[in-house]
RNA sequence: UGGGAUGUCGCCAAGCGGUAAGGCACCAGACUUUGACUCUGGCAUGCGUAGGUUCGAAUCCUGCCAUCCCAG
């Protein structure tokens, strides 16, 4: 537990760069890294000008740097999971796959070969320790409006071992105000966002480029009556509004998709409330798995409010939560994250919707 | 070819002589380390077309065009 050398992930943003300043400020050794994850130079995770940036902050932090080149890995672990959700109609949360497998194994191992012991990133969340069990526990950031604990619902005890969070306990404004005063450059820089590997946001074109091309299909109503046509069902989300073309006097929303038969079924916004999801691919953190029912809160989005639910153990591992409310767009592949006030008690991959 | 009806933004639709509502769609921002949702803003010098009446017409009159329905 004591941290003997930190490796630092930089992005070349603000947060990792305070992160990084505030574990030197504690006299903890230090060096620097980033972690090159695609190829494209417009990527705006990665991007070439943010590697400069983190190589700056590295320079004038004074400690040293490594570029880590992660392309192999980050297409096998990230963006082919990526493709195979929407080949097979759900939608992924690269974002938790990007942690998971990248920042907190990939590079926590390239860490650990360059003699750290302990990963840092600026990471808004903050990780305890069970006294009781020893376990480590993850919880929300002080600041609840830049919380990150639903994208890291999957890290598991091995990783929390050797991870630190130093913004986990400040607001955003208390990091900036920190980064002015150390007059970092990238003190108001904007914050990072959407899906780095499609920096244009053109998403059936992404899909299109890699293999999983979409073809024009029919739009239906809940009667299953033809009422237009769509893009090709592949790159359609539950819930989404925007993008259907279909003026039908009243807003529709993808109600579901059959990536099989084409078709998009579309409908009012009230049909898209469902009360249980059954989820697989758990990742516990206060207990190694899950054995009997408890009472949480849940989100099945990162942004959403947390809701009362119960969460029921099954016996092939999966596990079913039930809402005492209905809840909107409850979406197979995204990530349903159960907590219990500040803590995270776990994560999983929503299956099916009940 | 007779008879009837209708033609206002991409779709639907107010308007009924006083100087173009609204909804949907779309576009742009905001929000957001996923996809989404949401919010804010934008969106017809012109109402099928050509004339006429009027101080003034999308609104009245006439011709033409188009579409739909009924006859046949």
């Amino acid at each position: 537990m004591e941290t003997s050398r930190a490796f630092i992930a930089l992005s070349g943003g603000v947060d990792s760069t305070v992160a990084a300043y505030l574990t030197l400020q504690q006299g903890i050794p230090c060096v620097g890294g980033t972690l090159r994850l695609y190829d494209g130079d417009d990527a705006t995770c990665g991007s070439t000008q943010d590697v400069l940036d983190a190589e700056d902050v590295a320079k004038k932090l004074g400690i040293g740097f490594h570029l880590i080149q992660a392309h192999q890995e980050f297409r096998r672990d990230v963006m082919d999971k990526f493709l195979r959700c929407y080949r097979t109609g759900t939608t992924p949360s690269p974002c938790i796959d990007c942690n998971r497998y990248m920042k907190f194994d990939h590079l926590l191992r390239w860490a650990m070969a360059l003699g750290c012991d302990t990963l840092v990133t600026g990471h808004y969340a903050q990780i305890r320790r069970d006294p009781d069990t020893g376990r480590y526990l993850l919880y929300k950031a002080a600041d609840l409006s830049k919380d990150q604990s639903y994208f890291l619902c999957m890290l598991t005890q091995h990783q929390l071992s050797h991870t630190r969070f130093p913004l986990g306990g400040l607001t955003k404004e208390q990091v900036r105000t920190i980064a002015e005063a150390q007059g970092f450059q990238n003190a108001r820089k904007r914050d990072s966002q959407d899906i780095c590997f499609i920096p244009d946001g053109d998403l059936r074109g992404f899909l299109c480029k890699e293999g999983v091309p979409s073809c024009p299909g029919d739009f239906l109503d809940l009667q299953g009556k033809t009422v237009g046509r769509h893009d090709g069902a592949i790159g359609y989300t539950l819930g989404q509004r925007k993008g259907l073309g279909l003026a039908m006097g009243q807003p529709v929303y993808v109600c579901a998709t059959d990536v099989e038969k084409n078709t998009v079924t579309v409908g009012p916004n009230e049909a898209l409330f469902h009360s249980s999801l059954i989820a697989h691919d758990w990742n516990w953190f206060p207990f190694p798995t899950l054995t009997a029912s408890m009472e949480v809160t849940a989100k099945v989005r990162s942004r959403m409010a947390e809701q009362a639910a119960v969460v029921h153990p099954l016996p092939d591992g999966s596990a079913r939560v039930e809402f005492l409310e209905p809840q909107r767009a409850i979406t197979p592949g995204q990530a349903v994250v159960l907590y219990q006030g500040d803590q995270v008690i776990g994560g999983g991959t929503v299956t099916k919707v009940l």
